[in-house]
DNA sequence: CTATTAGATGTTTTT
DNA sequence: CATCTAATAG
């Protein structure tokens, strides 16, 4: 990079915005909404007008930037660190990541105020809803007629009742209508597993926002926050909850000046309680705000942006907004029409192959997809073709049976109280069900603790407690509790600690796994990470917060200068961009999903979703719609059917595509290969 | 009580 | 695929 004049630094950022997107970065006094539509070069405002409030004399450690997703929040932060660096070394540090991240160091930080234990620990979605249902065989929640919802839907409609603050009724008619009939057996779930959370020392993500909300409101610590900040900037304001929104205005309530920046049309989060409501009602919330629009595009060739203006269109609420371009040219969008799903994982391979032929590597396309199934095949032949790729939001490391062991073992070691991973930990002992682990559990548990905080177990009551243990596991649970005990003296670093309880836990896994050998060699990447760390719990905490979406992500710095095609749901890409874009399973009942298309916000969302989708190519798009697709993703069944295109992609729409069949109707298609076998028999037979 | 098996069944999307 | 149930054997 070629040195510039510090005098001149200043200009090269602001230089390179149009007049609008400079408005947003100068601007000074009072709230501000940035209503910036999708390429518009949101994030280059953003990071430019971090830059200018540093060039202005903010000082970098009083400016925090929020974001919602992880993806969203390390490309920001990174962007507006670097840039900072570069036109003012010396200044401090930006603050900022996602909410429930930057909520995870208040809470830590300001713990004693909300009665929390220092070593509180965080659960991931799984590890809640593994609690809830844990306390639910317990309290033996009444089990009706109907089946019980699974877990994981249990945690949703937890996580609904709380980020929306509606009541549970509420919640079950508008989103959960087939579980209305266990409401007071969830009721009662509810309350026992909030006073669960309470004695094991345990916050789950949703906790963490409302611990920040209870903070940012207090009387006393709620103006000490506001008084540390200059200025909060948010990210994806579109896709805030009531939840976080008390937490900006309380923020601001204060003193810091807030920027949100967003757009109404790429709402996508509905479903975690979030509502463009809120961004449409900043202006409200914040009467002197200024309002500034983009619309410039500089991310994708006109006839892609028809196409994204074409589906905007269908929607006639909120902000009316209309992208542009001036750049020129640009090839026709593609819509692909394959007979199954086994043929459009060959057109896709095709595509993509043919689009690095023309200089487009495999890490500048991406395959966009509503489900995490929709990729199953096409995963595939992927493999089959020996192209690379790497899934986002797929199957996660952490939830390999083996790998919630040790993290188990480390949360014992971490967080005396945490009956949960004990839970867990115990039945990796031959002839260890749930029913002798609640036995040995409650043999340690400190009785007549003091109220409000967690009750410890307490490990020198093993003697009494192994009895429950059969003789032919007692030695391996000695050894168990010997190392949780030993990695909890003092003075033993993170990876220290890591390694003896790894040591500790292989011949159990051993003899658990058939595979255990190979399994093991999983448990060094978090040892590696623990090594990396002063304290173990800040990796514990991390896991939940922040998890590596592949066991490749720890593997190290080799993996980058792959090439490497991206998969990816289309919400886990949003903010991002690729120059090639194949978007698959695009048919009635995926655009939108047959389970949102009940209500007309339920078919909005899932328009603005396919929105987000094609608005993230930059010159090929491509989308693809199997005629015919199974109705068991996961079955070993042939069970299938006749879908009809996304009923998004009108008539008009369609017009904007250039249309290729890879096969023919399907009503004709039985009949043309019947005739195609006929003629080769004729064939033969005349030679 | 626990372990193992077979069989049925299930409404996405993220922190 | 993951999870839950029922049935069976140790």
């Amino acid at each position: 990079m070629t040195p510039v004049p510090p005098s001149d630094r200043d200009a090269v950022w602001l230089a390179e915005l149009n007049p609008e997107q400079r408005r947003a970065a100068e601007h000074r006094d009072g709230p501000l909404l940035i209503l910036a539509g999708a390429g518009t070069g949101k994030t280059t405002t953003l990071v430019a007008r971090v830059a200018s409030l540093i060039a202005d004399g903010a000082p970098a450690e009083r400016i925090l930037l929020l974001s919602f997703t992880r993806r969203a929040a390390r490309e920001m932060i990174g962007r507006a660190r670097s840039l900072v660096e570069h036109a003012h070394p010396g200044a401090g540090r930006i603050l900022g990541g996602t909410f429930h991240s930057v909520a995870h160091r208040l809470v830590r930080r300001h713990h004693a105020a909300l009665g929390l234990p220092p070593g509180f620990a965080v659960l991931d979605a799984s590890d809640a809803a593994d609690l809830l249902d844990l306390v639910r065989q317990e309290t033996g929640s009444a089990t009706g007629e109907r089946r019980f919802p699974r877990k994981h839907t249990v945690l949703d409609i937890y996580s609904r009742t709380v980020n929306a603050h509606v009541a549970l009724s509420d919640v079950l008619a508008e989103a959960f209508p087939w579980c209305e009939e266990h409401r007071d057996a969830l009721v009662t779930l509810f309350r026992a597993y909030g006073e669960r959370k309470r004695r094991l020392g345990l916050l789950d993500l949703d906790d963490l926002l409302l611990s920040w909300r209870a903070l940012a409101q207090d009387g006393i610590s709620g103006p000490a926050l506001s008084d540390e900040l200059d200025h909060v900037l948010v990210d994806e304001y579109q896709d805030v909850n009531g939840l976080q929104v008390d937490i900006v205005r309380s923020l601001a309530g204060g003193g810091p000046s807030v920027t949100a920046v967003g757009d109404d049309f790429q709402a996508i989060y509905g479903f975690r309680a979030a509502s463009a409501r809120h961004i449409l009602d900043f202006p409200k919330h914040f009467p002197t705000a200024t309002v500034v629009t983009l619309e410039q595009n500089y991310r994708s060739t006109a006839p892609i942006l028809a196409v994204a203006n074409a589906i905007s269109a269908q929607d006639r609420h909120g902000f009316p907004k209309r992208l542009r371009t001036d750049r020129p040219g640009g090839i026709l969008p593609e819509l692909s029409l394959p007979l199954d799903e086994a043929e459009q994982a060959r057109a896709v391979a095709e595509r993509v192959l043919a689009a690095r032929e023309e200089g487009i590597d495999l890490r500048r396309q991406a395959v966009l997809f509503r489900t995490n199934h929709d990729s199953a095949l096409l995963e595939l032949e992927l493999t089959r073709r020996q192209i690379p790729f790497v899934k986002y939001g797929g199957l996660r490391y952490l939830e390999a049976a083996h790998v919630k062991d040790f993290v188990a073992v480390l949360r014992v070691s971490d967080n005396g109280a945490d009956e949960m991973s004990w839970f867990r930990v115990l039945q990796l002992l031959d002839g260890v069900g749930p029913m002798r682990a609640r036995r040995i559990i409650d043999r340690l548990r400190e009785d007549g603790g003091r109220a409000g905080s967690p009750d410890e177990l307490r490990l020198d009551r093993w003697t009494g407690a192994r009895e429950h243990v059969p003789d032919a596991a007692c030695a391996h649970g000695d050894a168990l509790i010997g190392a949780v005990r030993a990695s909890r003296e003092p003075g033993r670093s993170a990876g220290a600690r890591a390694e003896l309880l790894r040591d500790a836990l292989a011949p159990l896994l051993r003899l658990r796994y058939p595979d255990g050998a190979v399994r093991l060699l999983d448990l060094d990447q978090l040892v590696a990470a623990a090594q990396q760390r002063s304290e173990l719990h800040g990796l514990v905490a991390d896991l939940a917060l922040d998890p590596p979406s592949s066991s490749s992500d720890w593997a190290g710095p080799p993996h980058l200068d792959e090439d490497y095609l991206v998969l990816s749901t289309v919400h886990s890409a949003k903010g991002l961009e690729w120059e090639a874009v194949h978007v698959i399973a695009a048919y009635d009942g995926n655009f939108p999903a047959d389970m949102s298309a009940g209500s007309a916000e339920g078919i909005a969302e899932e328009r603005r979703l396919f929105y987000v989708a094609l608005t993230r190519a930059r010159r090929r798009l491509h989308v693809h719609a199997p005629v015919r697709y199974h109705h068991r993703p996961h079955g070993r069944d042939d069970a299938h059917g006749y879908g009809r295109l996304s009923r998004f992609l009108t008539d008009e729409v369609q017009g904007l595509f250039s249309v290729s069949r890879s096969a023919p109707e399907p009503a004709s298609g039985i009949a043309a290969s019947a005739r195609g076998r006929i003629e080769v028999s004729v064939d033969a037979l005349l030679r």
